[in-house]
DNA sequence: ATAACATATGCCGATATGGGAATATGTCAA
DNA sequence: TTGACATATTCCCATATCGGCATATGTTAT
């Protein structure tokens, strides 16, 4: 087996930087793909790659109009990361305190090295 | 180019379910690799590979206790990514709405090509 | 029909994966 | 020193990227 499909989820979705970039983008309003690649600096043919990633995985969703698709973001499925990450909001606060004892301790470690 | 390296970044990193799983478990108490393999169910050298690329990219710390490498988790880094979701957090309750708009797009739409 | 415009898709190349198995490296105890 | 134990690393395989380019598909206007 090799890495996870970029489409089985939101979390391999948005492992890519571009398409966080499209999200964001999308964050103010709608847009065609060629207005999604002339924004991004990206050729039309990714931007609809990485616009197809995002469909996929629901982050987005494609409105026909006329010779144009218009993708609108869709952010539910950013809610479970969201809220996944979330759930350690408790310990990098606490980090601090950990990394001190941490570094303190690697030097005690030194210490030690040196009297050997 | 290919893929972006699962170093790189957190957002890569959290890619990988198994990464998740790792962190997650890491929550409770600090683990030395064997215990964390066997309470993932997952081969040492798997545990061991996936806990280093969660330390390329500062997710966590090694301290060595002896023949043991003990992990403890350092969150500070998934702090980027709620922030980064949470800038949706308007756009997900929106959706619903948005949501309906689109529906009733659509059955337009399929209304229009019943007709053609 | 035909041309112009907007998108999507297929194919290629280079690369990075994740998993398993075997093995190297390092540490501790007798 | 030797052996047991804990981890890390390497090699191999199958696969899934992402990017560029050419091209197929679909739509609108003339």
């Amino acid at each position: 087996m090799a890495r996870a499909a970029t489409t089985s989820d939101a979390f391999n979705a948005i492992a890519e930087p571009q398409r966080r970039r499209i999200l964001t983008l999308l964050k103010g309003r709608e847009r065609p793909v060629n207005e999604v690649a002339r924004a991004l600096r990206i050729t039309q043919p990714r931007a609809s790659k990485h616009l197809r990633v995002l469909r996929e995985v629901g982050l987005v969703r494609v409105r026909e109009s006329g010779q144009q698709r218009v993708y609108t973001l869709d952010a539910r499925g950013l809610r479970p990361i969201h809220a996944w990450t979330g759930g350690f909001e408790q310990f990098w606060n606490e980090s601090f305190d950990k990394l001190d004892a941490y570094v303190r301790k690697l030097e005690r470690q030194e210490q030690n090295d040196d009297h050997r």
